[in-house]
DNA sequence: TTTTTTATAATAGTATTACTACTTTAAGGG
DNA sequence: CCCTTAAAGTAGTAATACTATTATAAAAAA
């Protein structure tokens, strides 16, 4: 089964929406390309255009700049995410095999069940993890967040919370614990590939012991 | 009592010792203050010369480039915690108070021992919650971590794992769990203050109730 | 005391980045 | 076929990141 999925996205996070053209969607498509390749710091809007075959200026039309770029890949991913969770625990009336779910989904296990052309999740998934705490570590975060940039990260963790709670009624720490788990998931993965140290997982080449740490964290907590 | 410590630095992390002139700790006590108030992204060596009453051609003698500079101060900060650490927990022989302990230092509710007249640590934590991410989120990493430059940061996360191991003999995640408290720790007092629905604790202004949370995290972990 | 050496910092640049005002092009409606 | 308007390109400027060279001042040597 294939979905076809358009995710609506705050239009505080753009100046034109890049979903409404060829160019748009290209510039979403080669920036995420490039993030990944050679690093935000690196990254610029005429390297992008460049490569795009287009103009600097073209870009400014889309976008008031990298950082905001940046902001509205990473918010992508996580109203996608939560999509992905809203999908996967449809119908499920098991509270504990949702909270695996949630898991699987944090570390790339479950297989995605949408389609859309030109955003490459693999890739994608690689910048939330290297890039993403950079779209809320400014000192603009106060005022993007009155802006409703990051209610998709907000969403997402509320809906763990809610799954936590029913697990464990009265649970006091929901929100942060899922706070937690998002961060921990993708500092462990970070880590294990970069600084190894910081982890038990070194020499492993899958997230299945990062899995299996979450799990754990996870359910000592709420079983306590 | 009072102890005056030096920080011998790796000297990987700048081009001229800052430490060996009165310029240099201008460098360093200033920038730290300019990071805090307008954020790493819009400090400058330009703005830093000015304030400092010197030349950006001056700063670049003593560092390599801002982001240099942001990992000497990172890094200094993780070795005077170690040092705080070991300060604090010599001669104690409960491991949970070593834990305590830990907590504490990583939350700011400890007393600081140690005296350095040109580095204000307070603010220094500020900048560590804030930016201290951005040290280590680079396509530099790998290459950086060659250099021994995150090693104050291992060192630290290994004395805590030390510490975990002692409470629960063979627990299988010390060094996991000790850098996701240290993440954690940061996180949380950083969500608190910019974005309260991450967490359960809007409203709080103060650091209590997220050492009450870090300790139910390790504690349910350590015990299970 | 004068000269020389050395350490240190300032001057004066360049290349790149971030951003903008203005112009051109192209598509669709009358 | 002309006119309107949306979209993208041209051609800039200001700020940032960084460097080669020069000046200054203190210490060491003559």
């Amino acid at each position: 089964m294939e979905l076809q999925l358009h995710i609506k996205m705050n239009p505080k996070l753009y100046v034109r929406d890049p979903e409404t053209s060829e160019l748009g969607k290209s510039i979403v498509r080669i920036a995420i390309d490039m993030i990944n390749e050679i690093g935000f710091e690196e990254f610029t809007f005429k390297k992008l255009a460049i490569k795009i075959g287009t103009t600097e200026a073209s870009i400014y039309r889309y976008f008031e700049n990298k950082h905001r770029l940046l902001t509205y890949v990473i918010t992508w991913f996580w109203t996608w995410m939560e999509y992905q969770l809203l999908f996967h625990t449809n119908n499920v009336t098991d509270s504990k095999s949702k909270i695996n779910t949630v898991i699987n989904l944090l570390t790339f296990k479950e297989r995605d069940q949408f389609i859309l052309e030109h955003i490459n999740k693999e890739v994608l998934h690689k910048i939330v993890i290297s890039e993403g705490n950079k779209s809320y570590l400014t000192k603009n975060v106060t005022e993007d967040n009155k802006s409703m940039i990051f209610q998709p990260y907000k969403d997402l963790c509320h809906r763990i919370a809610v799954i936590f709670l029913e697990y464990k009624p009265g649970y006091p720490y929901p929100h942060s614990l899922a706070s937690t788990l998002i961060e921990t998931a993708h500092h462990q993965i970070y880590f294990k590939d970069h600084l190894p140290r910081l982890t038990d997982f070194g020499g492993v080449n899958n997230n299945e012991p990062i899995v299996t740490y979450l799990d754990h964290m996870v359910f000592s907590l709420l079983d306590r």
